[in-house]
DNA sequence: AGTAGCATGAACGGCCGA
DNA sequence: TCGGCCGTTCATGCTACT
């Protein structure tokens, strides 16, 4: 029973007696006031026993936050049985169901249960009071939810008080549910008359998608991996000059359960002190990598393998910040006698964001949001929230277990935080750049849109956890650093070390996006850097020529630092998460590329 | 034409019970 | 040991609007 609160953080909620607990309440209040339910509570009370009345009870509760909502019953009946126990899914579905509820009226002439229902106060219409008789009458519903459904459907075909038959029942049903009857009807021939209500409407769900299938063309939807071309010769150019191995399961680098990577300063965890890098990796120039922990199978072996056989250090930015960043850095930087940024930024949701904690329900037990990405939640999103919330004030006491669950999963998946009374929001841009230690308003102005100020700072470092393991360069490198920035976004390598004091001598930045170059031009201006800073677009640019050139001209970088492009290897895409041969993730080996010709034009000056 | 808002799963690893 | 469940994830592309 704990799969609805398996996170660590609902430890102490115990599905079935809360929902007991509120279950009762939520009958009590809800039959006095609503008229649609009236069925429901008239059955309940015939019904057999408390299992049954704990279990109605369930449904009625679930129903009831949809009603409350303004949600017909029928549209909430129909998104419960097709979307389960996922709530979100269910009032997704409820929002995008109307077109369907239309047509379903055209069909009540032929059946009456199909009438509409499309307020929850107006006197109810004859369809919910005899589709809730007969969906509620029996004792076997569970309160778990994921039975709910079906055993409204056993209930339902049982058809102890009703006159239908089984076939004319389940036809029904599913009508209610917004399935046309003619595709109800093929679906129960084909899937015979034992088949479950999930086994046909995945028979119709199946159906659909075959017929939207069939309006593609065949041939020519298949996505190319990769246009080949010179990344593609690079790569196996790379493949040749370094050690070849196949990527197998077996060797595939395990990520740590607790990402605290060499250290982090603020866990008491054992961390490692020392390590010894392979004779190849060894500096100059000092070098620090970045991307994504949870990449595709492989790609860290992959990437491993391509800088030097070192093994990559995996961080969870939670440990120096209130936003988890799973993170996997490799580097060639000493790890002894790191330290942090200081003042400490704050490490918890209720630190970050003081004025939150007043709207805090106290069973959103997030302490930490989850990882920055480069969208937002949509306002709709957050105003379903605030509807539920609403219709959850009705009853006493907090809302039931599943419409929590529903919210906390939404929370945790856009990072909503509280904003006033059961209301919702996602993060501004200023608040983002505050969790990932950038200064107020960095992004802000220069053209940049809104979006693009979430897309920018999604994509970048969290400037404290990377000073911390540049930390140890301060002492290297007292009269300042040169330093070579690939794929530098908003700068959060050039933040980074000059928060931590490392003077910035020369920086090479490049950076495809203009926007974004304008950002580090304009914090370069405004911190009153005394370097130099010069930025190129693209690192295809950086031949062997120019960075001789640039080598030649101040003595030779200190740091070459980046993190490639993530987005093919991220689990956020949905569409070309095509691993490191991914169009823009592949770039990874222009930087394996530059760091080579960089290691080798450098030894070739000290010689 | 450019922008903002929105809907769109899958892959992966951890966990737990059979 | 294995299979199922669960939570997490530096995003992409369509649509409506200005």
């Amino acid at each position: 029973m704990d799969k609805n609160f398996s996170g660590e953080d609902n430890d102490s909620i115990d599905w079935d007696t809360e929902d007991e607990l509120e279950i009762q309440e939520i009958t009590d209040t809800t039959f006095s006031s609503c008229t649609n339910l009236r069925s429901v509570r008239r059955h309940t009370v015939s019904g057999h026993g408390e299992a049954s009345t704990s279990s109605v009870s369930c449904q009625s509760k679930f129903i009831q936050q949809f009603i409350v909502m303004g949600f017909p019953e029928e549209s909430i009946a129909k998104a419960i049985e097709q979307n389960g126990e996922n709530e979100g899914l269910v009032l997704d579905a409820l929002l995008t169901f109307k077109a369907l509820e239309d047509s379903l009226e055209d069909q009540s002439s032929a059946s009456p249960q199909l009438e509409p229902c499309n307020s929850s106060d107006d006197s109810s219409s004859q369809y919910n009071e005899s589709f809730l008789d007969d969906v509620y009458e029996e004792d076997s519903w569970s309160s778990d939810s994921d039975n709910c459904i079906n055993s409204a459907k056993r209930d339902y075909l049982k058809g102890e008080s009703s006159s239908l038959s089984e076939k004319e029942q389940t036809l029904i049903f599913l009508a209610n549910m917004g399935y046309p009857a003619e595709e109800a009807s093929i679906a129960m021939e084909r899937c015979g008359p034992e088949a479950s209500l999930a086994e046909l409407i995945d028979f119709m769900c199946a159906a659909q998608m075959a017929r939207e299938d069939d309006a593609y063309l065949p041939e020519d939807v298949k996505p190319k991996l990769n246009s080949g071309g010179y990344k593609r010769k690079m790569y196996n150019e790379f493949c040749t000059r370094k050690k070849q191995r196949a990527i197998s399961d077996e060797e595939s680098i395990p990520l740590p359960k607790h990402m605290i990577g060499f250290g982090v300063p603020t866990e008491s965890i054992p961390r490692m002190v020392q390590r010894t890098l392979p004779e190849q990796a060894i500096g100059p120039p000092f070098f620090y990598y970045e991307n994504v922990a949870l990449a595709p199978k492989g790609v860290w072996d992959t990437m491993s393998r391509f800088l030097y056989d070192i093994e990559p250090e995996f961080v969870d930015s939670k440990y120096f910040c209130a936003t988890a960043r799973k993170r996997g850095y490799i580097h060639n930087l000493p790890i002894e006698d790191r330290f942090p940024l200081l003042p400490l930024p704050p490490r918890t949701i209720h630190e970050a964001f003081p004025l939150t904690k007043k709207w805090w329900p106290s069973w959103d037990t997030r302490t930490k949001l989850n990882c920055l990405q480069t969208s937002i939640g949509s306002a709709r999103l957050a105003d379903r929230i605030r509807k539920a919330m609403k219709a959850m004030e009705n009853f006493d006491g907090e809302p039931p277990a599943i419409v929590q669950k529903y919210i906390l999963d939404e929370c945790r998946k856009w990072n909503l935080v509280w904003v006033g009374r059961n209301k919702v929001a996602p993060l501004e841009t200023d608040e983002v750049e505050m969790l990932l230690g950038f200064p107020r308003n960095h992004t802000r102005g220069g053209g940049i849109s809104r979006t693009d100020r979430y897309k920018s700072l999604g994509n970048s470092f969290q400037v404290d956890t990377v000073a911390y393991h540049l930390s140890v360069l301060k002492d290297l490198f007292p009269n300042g650093i040169n330093v070579l920035s690939l794929f530098s976004g908003i700068g959060g390598a050039e933040v980074a070390l000059y928060r931590l004091g490392i003077p910035l001598n020369n920086v090479v930045s490049v950076e495809k996006s203009e926007v974004n170059r304008n950002i580090v031009r304009s914090w370069w201006e405004q911190t009153n850097q005394r370097g130099n800073l010069i930025d190129f677009e693209d690192v295809l640019q950086l031949n062997g020529d120019l960075l001789e050139q640039l080598i030649d001209s101040f003595g030779g970088f200190d740091l070459v630092i980046g993190g490639s492009p993530c987005n093919n290897l991220t689990g956020s895409n949905r569409v070309s998460r095509d691993g490191l041969e991914g169009k823009d993730s592949s770039l990874f080996y222009d930087y394996v590329r530059i760091l080579d010709l960089v290691k080798s034009i450098m030894s070739s000056r000290r010689v």
